[in-house]
DNA sequence: ATGAAAGCGCTAACAA
DNA sequence: TTGTTAGCGCTTTCAT
């Protein structure tokens, strides 16, 4: 920059007010520093403004692993609405692990990031003191609880599943299975619970014999499907924490030489892109990780122009995607 | 800092010798300032030492898209290997398309990389040379080509194509049809050529009338399988370019209503996970996004050592994942 | 063995 | 309208 101001002649104060676009430059100058600017291809280094200021425009995006789909899906969502509005990502991945999140943390507070995504559903809520501590907003997942500094973007599971099971019932389904995630996770109740709701406001009837748990992996809706067809009186349908879990479940029947659509319906939840390379595609409940993504940033940008007030608690909306995996209730009824 | 040093009354001088483990501070003193460290749970900001000496700590890696799980993989793998070695990750996605790319290579200056990983197959090569021009250094994958500054790891296509042609062969296939990726892309061409001499080698006919052209998601794989199908004669096992392009393979036997892999086998690449959620299970040849990961960051070290010196060439085995989509052919010979 | 001080690049307050 | 300067936090000579 020292070299950019001796070319043109001017103060380094001056090529500062120029590239911040301060009016209080005469015109004339300006242009003048602006093609010296370019003449030397200039990039400048926003490390020496984060020194000073403590602000890095950046955002700190802590996930559990990548191996779910959702997460790249959302990964890219953030990190194209991050770009557009001149920001950077950091990343960290904690492989559901508390000692990885903890410093993961720290490294976020040592890049001074301006924010923090925390998407590891379940942990200790000391891991991210060190950030509010520090002022560094926070926005978690499907937690429901928001403090100062402390938002959250919880998904409507409850609207997701309710749409889920009034498809099914439309198609004349009236025993539908449900596998879950891992039990004790606070995430999997709440599923759980949003496709009770929607099974007895469609007046169906939720029978516990056909709920399983499953992990959020294939192996574990594989397993599950396993165990539900073991039951004397097989649903004509299943619903699953995420897709992962239905993609498990559609292999399972597959193995098992049952037809879908068919013979069983299998609904997922997530709607991730790759629901459409299995067979059949696969219908799902839709979270939009562009929203997600947006709305995360929201909060953020709330508690940064807000610290001390709570944090915002938003929703976001689940739509149901029909694809190929669910069709009428064989007629065995 | 300041304050560590006020209250263990000692320079900060002091205290940055004991941070890094100078031995040229009495033990006592360093003992003494390390409790006060503590105390105040000090957390060191590293973008002063940026700042001061132009190194970040970060390395930069440029993806053309998410969509493709193999690349969530590899950023997994390349995140890991980097927190370990005390370093960030700056993550760029392009959607492969060349602004995003200029763009992406700009923030990589301005964050003062230590080296950058450029996963865009293909590019115009003076989207990356503001990075060369400030010595930092880089690595591409699949481009066979190096100077000072800039290495490859490349995939041994030749290698994985052998083994999958030679699986197939001792299971008795002889007509074994290829799935390409984009025509035009170089490494489409690496590929098809890879698979060519997998055939010859194995002494077996490439039939040209066997081959067809994908885009290296699922529903190019689709298509071409469709197409593949129309085919008077058809071969009893396929290989595809990567593994989107074997599931959307898949997909269309499915549709077909073809058995695999009791009437057709299938091999994809890059032995995604994901390939363990389909039906059946994918047959892959596959890369191990950790050594891949480790294997740029052996070229980014390497450079960054000899800058003056032409980057690494350096190149990543393939193995046969032998899942469930192959079997022995079919006897209709 | 420790301290004082310079300097990395930038911007805002203040001066001219 | 433009220039001068201090200071963000750290490391590293150079002194002591």
């Amino acid at each position: 920059m020292r070299t950019v101001a001796q070319r043109a002649g001017v103060s380094s104060a001056t090529v500062s007010r120029v590239i911040n676009g301060s009016p209080a430059v005469k015109e004339e100058t300006a242009e003048h520093v602006r093609r010296i600017l370019k003449e030397l291809n200039f990039i400048p280094n926003p490390i020496a403004t984060t020194l000073k200021y403590g602000r890095s425009n950046t955002y700190g995006l802590i996930i559990p692993d990548l191996a779910n789909p959702f997460y790249p899906e959302f990964l890219l969502n953030f990190e194209e609405a991050l770009v557009e509005s001149d920001h950077e990502l950091l990343l960290a991945t904690t492989q559901s692990n508390e000692p990885k999140l903890v410093n993961s943390v720290r490294r976020m507070v040592m890049r001074r990031v301006d924010g923090v995504v925390v998407m590891a559903s379940e942990y200790d809520t000391r891991a991210v003191e060190p950030l509010l501590d520090r002022q560094i907003p926070i926005v978690t997942i499907d937690r429901n609880r928001a403090q100062p500094g402390s938002g959250d973007v919880a998904i409507d599971f409850d609207e997701g599943y309710r749409q889920a099971v009034q498809h099914l019932k439309e198609l004349g389904h009236k025993r539908i299975g449900f596998i879950g995630g891992n039990v004790g996770i606070h995430t999997s109740a709440v599923r759980l619970e949003a496709f009770r709701k929607g099974m007895v406001s469609a007046g169906l009837t939720f029978d516990e014999r056909l709920i399983r748990s499953g992990d959020y992996r294939v192996s574990g809706g594989d397993a599950a499907m396993a165990s539900i067809l073991m039951e004397p009186r097989r649903p004509t349908a299943v619903v699953t924490a995420n897709d992962l879990t239905a993609f498990g479940a559609l292999r399972a029947l597959h193995a098992h030489g049952i037809q879908v659509p068919s013979e069983m319906s299998v609904i997922g939840f997530d709607g991730i892109q790759m629901g459409d390379a299995v067979y059949p595609p696969l219908t799902s409940i839709a979270v939009s990780p562009r929203d997600l993504a947006q709305a995360c940033l929201r909060a953020l940008d709330h508690s940064k122009l807000h610290p001390s007030r709570r944090g915002l608690l938003l929703k976001v909306r689940c739509t149901l995607l029909v694809r190929s995996s669910t069709n009428r209730a064989p007629d065995r009824a």
